[in-house]
DNA sequence: TGCTAAGTGTTTTAGTGTTATCATAATCTT
DNA sequence: AAGATTATGATAACACTAAAACACTTAGCA
């Protein structure tokens, strides 16, 4: 590796006068900033990264911890937070928690002793479901900016990017409701989840501001580990008068899709469903399913821009809570 | 940040004593030695991990390159590569080159100026269309080591990671002639990429040595961009006798499922369809797809421990490529 | 003309946090 | 008292940069 020393030491100058000349400093005569950035070219040099960061005490590296990169969701979003990270000349460092609070705490503590500025989290399965967010507040303590996107606690105060989950839940629930549908249920394998539980509070709520909606509401809960498909094939064996399914995470949707169309029912004349998610491969369905958006690419995007704002305030803002737009997407499984 | 400094200030000693405390040193008395680490415990004290990697010049950071974070295969490789790293001790810095070449070698050039000890990757369809591959070869000639999985180049000498793309494909047409399908037809939306290529060869070749096998080979190729869904159509309305699809990307196949399905086929006893992929979110069609699985797993455990391995050892190793086994996973979708 | 003041281009020094090596002081053996 | 042992401290090095210091030249002015 080509360093200032060598650089000086073949051009007979100081390593101060290289490092002037390299930064076009006006202390440094035209001539030996011409001498100097020959040599620097030849050699392919490059400002060694970690003396720079040492020097300045930041690194221009984030660190992004996943819940689940498998999830096309979270992929969906690295995608995004690495695009804007780069934009702005940071780098990622990518952790995957795999749902488990141990590895989350892990990765923040590992990383907290100055191999990043500052993180860009969504929260495990298990920190949510215990809230166990200690491991959180201590890097927060440490004053290093933490940005948490979809998977929120309420009991930590920091930046956080979320959508209104009640609300698209809400809408969608409306949406089939003025489609005449009289039997919606609600399929959730995110229960456990802050976003399950809200979203499955906006479909309870459009429901019971429904004036001539007779049925009861009816949720059916997967367990995060347990086979999709048995609970759904019940769900039509047992109530086959189903006419409106609400899927509120990005699998079960599909799944229910492919159960109705194995049935025959009609879709959407018999039935209509709903998936929640961006576009994925799972576009490939037909009919294609309709499904509320989370424009999650803006919700990367907003994460890094709240996380690069924090790193170059000086005075302490108070927390910022951004709420990302979704949009009802009405493709051919609802009427 | 607590610094050896903060804890020498406060304990009356020097920082050298700080830190051959902290690591037990055999110099330092018993007494001292649980002084320093009471106080370091307390002040929640961690070795600064910049001036670790100044000072060692190695940043146990990987570097990995992805192409395509949105496509399952890497999203699996990735999630591997995390696993395996974390593992050995290593963290990773993620960048994604979208596929172009520009981006990648960006990515190679900016994390080559100390951030990483060593590079895994996966070449971008632009590098590989254009056997682009100087800026690869520059970094190696930087003695930074780079392992290279699934897409990779003949012109490159480094480590590499591969599937037996020939006889994955080889195997899987083999299967279908058994079967005794007259009419096979395989679809390939990556015809670009090397792994492409070679697949198609295993299915031509397996076709060449069928001696019944009257129809001439028939491969649909699909471009980068284009919809998937026009070319599948077009095929079942020219070919309706089609009665083997061997699909040699990871979607579609199951595009393939989802229209002969709409179609009235009979699956497996009109047509047999064999996708190329892990298990995935496509498990969930009904019948479920039968697959060539390509052991993404071990794909990305193994460029983890060729890359670490190489980081250790001093002496110049020729390249090594290890294949991994791939296995055709019979479900649904074949007799 | 001679002195100071200002300007120019460079080098020296110090500091970022850590660790390895060498030096030193104090205590303990013989 | 010389030599060994024990515990600690000082220094240098990693690559870099900001600030201070240093020569040297030139300009301004009595």
């Amino acid at each position: 590796m080509i360093t200032l020393k060598h650089l000086a030491e073949q051009l007979n100058v100081s390593i101060s006068t290289v490092s002037k000349a390299l930064h076009d400093s006006e202390e440094i005569s035209p001539d030996t900033i011409e001498r100097v950035k020959a040599l620097a070219k030849h050699l392919n040099y490059k400002p060694n990264k970690v003396a720079i960061s040492l020097k300045n005490s930041k690194t221009n590296t984030i660190g992004v911890i996943i819940p689940n990169i498998l999830n096309h969701f979270f992929a969906k979003a690295l995608y995004a937070i690495e695009k804007e990270a780069s934009k702005q000349g940071y780098n990622i460092i990518t952790c995957l928690s795999n749902e488990k609070k141990d590895k989350e705490m892990n990765s923040l503590q590992l990383l907290s002793n100055g191999s990043v500025d500052g993180f860009i989290m969504s929260m495990a399965e298990e920190s949510q479901i215990a809230n166990n967010v200690d491991h959180i507040k201590d890097i927060l303590h440490q004053n290093i900016p933490v940005v948490i996107f979809d998977r929120v606690s309420e009991s930590i105060a920091c930046d956080k990017v979320i959508i209104d989950d009640f609300g698209a839940a809400y809408e969608a629930t409306k949406h089939l409701l003025s489609e005449g549908r009289k039997h919606i249920v609600l399929i959730s394998n995110i229960d456990d989840l802050s976003v399950g539980k809200l979203r499955t509070n906006g479909y309870m709520e459009a429901l019971s501001e429904a004036a001539n909606y007779d049925n009861k509401p009816n949720v059916i809960i997967i367990k995060t580990n347990d086979a999709i498909e048995a609970p759904i094939e019940d769900l039509f064996k047992n109530h086959p008068t189903v006419d409106g399914i609400i899927s509120i995470d990005n699998t079960s949707g599909v799944v229910a899709l492919q159960k109705a169309i194995k049935l025959n029912y009609k879709i959407p004349q018999d039935l209509s469903i709903i998936g929640f998610s961006d576009e994925n491969v799972l576009q490939f369905t037909d009919p294609k399913l309709s499904t509320i958006s989370q424009h999650t690419l803006d919700i990367g995007k907003s994460s890094v821009q709240l996380l690069v704002d924090r790193l170059k305030s000086k005075d302490q803002v108070k927390p910022i809570i951004k709420t990302i737009k979704t949009k009802l997407i009405l493709r051919e499984t609802t009427k």
